[in-house]
DNA sequence: TTGAAAGCGCTAACAC
DNA sequence: GTGTTAGCGCTTTCAA
């Protein structure tokens, strides 16, 4: 047998932390949780026994006994934690979560209904207090017996199928609106929109405000200009390089999400018409500033979404049992080059 | 009282599917473990009432009273959930735990000891199975009753401090030492060094193998190249720029970390010294092909770092104890550009 | 193949 | 101030 392991000894549970400080395990419970009105002297006797025994309360134990049957536990289901996107909202709803003294469950999704369900059901079964979840495509209806046995649910991102719920999400069509008219504005008239899987509703909502913004010029919306199914910036070169190859190329491309724009980004370089082709993306990219041309993005306020979602759902694990709420956290168009090249 | 919420019907209880399906609890508890033995009209007849009672099983309950004790949750204690290189080991993590039905628990601590110590103790009033640790720079000998009490202790990107355990790094000092060659290789000379926080122990690797280098060329070490404390790349950017203000700057520079490498590729550009100045850097950078001149980096195999800790973690939870292990992964130095420039 | 009873570690309710 | 008793939802043990 190693240093390693050796057989553990088993937890010291209260009542033992009772039986050495010579009180009772009513008496060890009121010390350990400061609810007061024990005698210094015991106090102290009960600390000192705890620290000699290495006590440490079991709060999974209490939950069981607690009348609120809180856990200070929330679950959050991702599209995919090492994502900027996803990592930025974790990082944002774990320091609203800190302050309350609440820990996060996370996981990925990968846009997998069968994953979402499966998360759903191991944090359920760990008795989550809420959920803040990054819906994928499918229909969110099954979460209807968890709202009734009161697990807090938020929807982020993307609003749910099938299903009623608050909602945070970014102005996904503003911002295409705007990015595709800001294209028009410097002279363009076939712009390519390059897009995520079609099932995803921001994706959606973005090729909304793609076509919106070509109505409000007059300009007629041709579809062999519309590119969708591109979840990784690989697809998403060759579908840009593809592009290029036919004979009336578009003059400027709305790429429709992060890893889209990288194989925008790389296609045109590869092409070397970088400066030639016009660049529009949604949401943000590390080094935009740096790359030749810089990028002209339409950005999320990630820290923004994931703040206010964990703020409303501790709202509602409030008690706050107003009608649902839909916010909209607005995008931020950055203009550095990429933007503003106009058609030859 | 709105739609949101109505007062939560409670869950329904093992004992409840009992009732309603007309047989024992432990039957019940039969059918939902699916421990056999159980004759096929009651199996149905259970499976009938969990459903109509939307009945979720409390596996934290169970495990209150299971002889393993185990709650398959293990915790994540990382520098910062919103940096790439924490949000890759999470991703590799959760793969490994998501095929044994385990969950996981993530933290940020910031480089902060008590933050470790207060979602340490979190994750343990818990009851994780085990957890994987960034340590701080402090010391970890608080961990020892949570060995003794049997929960898996690995510690991963750093060893622990005044305390002993399994440990998954990278070859820090091995990947810093050829980083610091290849610019000698070049002909370089005066090579800055700008690290992250002096008590980061990856960093000390780091510095450590820059020395190493120079000593094997029979270059002096200049102290006043090796600059430390930069956690952030706006601190390291203001830093660069300080150096090359010098009388004798040097002619290259390694970079310890991917932030202070952003932040040195920006104080090159803000001085256009970009394709003057060599530069090798530590740790990956999303765009480094892209930019100009492409950035030649000494790179950690992330998932392997990850999905090695795992593995070894469950290892350790399934009973093998055998002695602390020291796993070191590989670093990769990819040549690009900016490290291939010869001094003038 | 089924079930009754005990008890995991804790908090609630209530007595003293 | 302090302690006793019951029981949260489940698994274990043991008996039938």
């Amino acid at each position: 047998m190693s240093i390693t392991n050796g057989s553990p000894r088993p937890r010291a549970t209260m009542r033992e932390v009772a039986e050495l400080s010579g009180t009772s395990l009513k008496t060890v419970s009121r010390v350990i949780n400061n609810e007061g009105y024990v005698s210094e002297e015991l106090v102290k006797r009960v600390h000192d026994a705890a620290e000699k025994l290495e006590y440490r309360p079991n709060f999974s134990a209490g939950a069981l006994r607690r009348n609120d049957g809180k856990t200070k536990t929330i679950g959050l289901l991702l599209e995919n934690i090492s994502n900027p996107f996803s990592s930025g909202l974790h990082r944002s709803i774990e320091e609203v979560a800190r302050k309350r003294g609440v820990v996060v469950f996370a996981g990925s999704l990968d846009e997998d209904e069968e994953r979402e369900r499966e998360l759903t059901e191991a944090f359920i079964a760990r008795r989550v207090d809420g959920l803040i979840i990054v819906p994928t495509g499918g229909d969110q209806s099954y979460l209807l017996p968890e709202r009734k046995a009161g697990t807090a649910l938020l929807f982020i991102d993307r609003p749910p199928a099938k299903f009623q719920g608050d909602v945070v999400v970014s102005t996904n069509k503003e911002g295409a609106r705007q990015a595709t008219a800001h294209l028009i504005t410097y002279g363009h008239k076939r712009i390519a929109y390059i897009g995520d899987y079609a099932t995803i509703t921001t994706g959606a909502e973005r090729l909304s405000g793609y076509r919106q913004a070509l109505a409000e010029a007059g300009i007629r919306v041709e579809d062999e200009l519309i590119l969708q199914g591109f979840h990784n910036s690989e697809d998403a070169e060759i579908a840009v390089k593809e592009l290029f190859a036919r004979k009336n190329p578009p003059t400027a491309i709305f790429a429709s999400q992060n890893l889209v724009t990288m194989g925008a980004i790389r296609a045109l370089r590869r092409l070397k018409l970088q400066h030639k082709i016009a660049l529009v993306g949604f949401d943000d990219i590390a080094e935009a500033d740096l790359l030749d041309p810089p990028v002209t993005l339409v950005t999320q306020d990630v820290f923004a979404m994931g703040a206010t979602a964990a703020e409303l759902l501790f709202q509602r694990l409030d008690g706050d049992d107003s009608p649902f709420h839909h916010l909209e956290i607005e995008t931020t168009l950055t203009i550095r080059g990429s933007g503003e090249i106009r058609p030859e």
